[in-house]
DNA sequence: CTGTGATCATAT
DNA sequence: ATATGATCACAG
């Protein structure tokens, strides 16, 4: 998809593109960028987020910043359910494996990209065809200092295994807020890491997601704001 | 090849 | 039913 507007210089402008589409339906919101509607997510599952991103005017690329760098914003799709609850973990960004300087929490990516998000809520039940989903009504997040330590322990915790070359005993089990899954094209791929002994091995690539209950109080924070 | 956007799909 | 591990498309 090809970049259509220019990004948003203020928070104001961009809450003003996101209040736009509060409440159309993919298949309209595709309609106003003219770009098709797959029938399902399978070979698309990036296709949500991507429609967000020209609607917002969000910088396309492989950048590990947050979408809106000028305005310290990360624009997050989230697919919630009947009952307004994620259906799924939240992907925030890879897991550096190698060349782990200092373990500094607000130099991370995570917190970078955490410290203030847009979410946007879209329905995401599979029975419901992709263009008939409802976006719902974005909002700004900004972590809570309970919400930030839970984070900041989580991504220390885990980040301290990682450095100690521990990275194949993680799995997705550890982690309160935020956990390790694989995050690759498929099984095959490795790329280097932390051996047990310090020397360097190969590993599948991984990733940082958002637990679900950590997104729920989120939307649970955002609906009792809104009431 | 690595990062972005994530959801899929099967084991449990 | 759901969480964990696996996977898909595309940009740079």
């Amino acid at each position: 998809m090809k970049k259509a507007l220019s990004s948003p210089t203020s928070i104001d402008q961009l809450m003003e593109r996101a209040d736009a589409m509060a409440g159309l339906t993919l298949a309209e919101l595709a309609k106003r960028w003219q770009v098709q509607v797959p029938p399902d997510l399978r070979r698309d599952k990036g296709w949500v987020g991507q429609l967000m991103e020209l609607q917002l005017g969000a910088s396309a690329g492989n950048k590990a910043e947050p979408d809106f760098p000028e305005i310290d914003v990360e624009l997050k799709t989230l697919p919630i359910s009947y009952a307004l609850a994620p259906l799924e973990t939240t992907y925030v960004t890879v897991v550096p494996l190698t060349n782990i300087r200092a373990l500094n929490w607000f130099d991370s990516v995570v917190y970078q990209k955490l410290k203030r998000v847009l979410w946007v809520p879209v329905q995401g039940e599979r029975e419901i065809p992709v263009g008939d989903r409802i976006i719902g009504t974005p909002f700004l997040w900004q972590p809570s200092q309970q919400q930030l330590q839970m984070l900041r322990n989580d991504w220390e915790e885990l980040m301290e295994m990682v450095a100690l070359g521990n990275i194949n005993s993680i799995s997705a089990k550890f982690g309160d807020a935020l956990h390790i899954r694989p995050k690759a094209a498929n099984g095959r791929v490795l790329t280097d890491a932390i051996g047990e002994d310090g020397s360097p091995i190969k590993t599948l690539p991984r990733g940082f997601y958002l637990q679900k209950s950590f997104t729920q109080a989120i939307l649970n924070q955002a609906f009792a704001n809104d009431a």
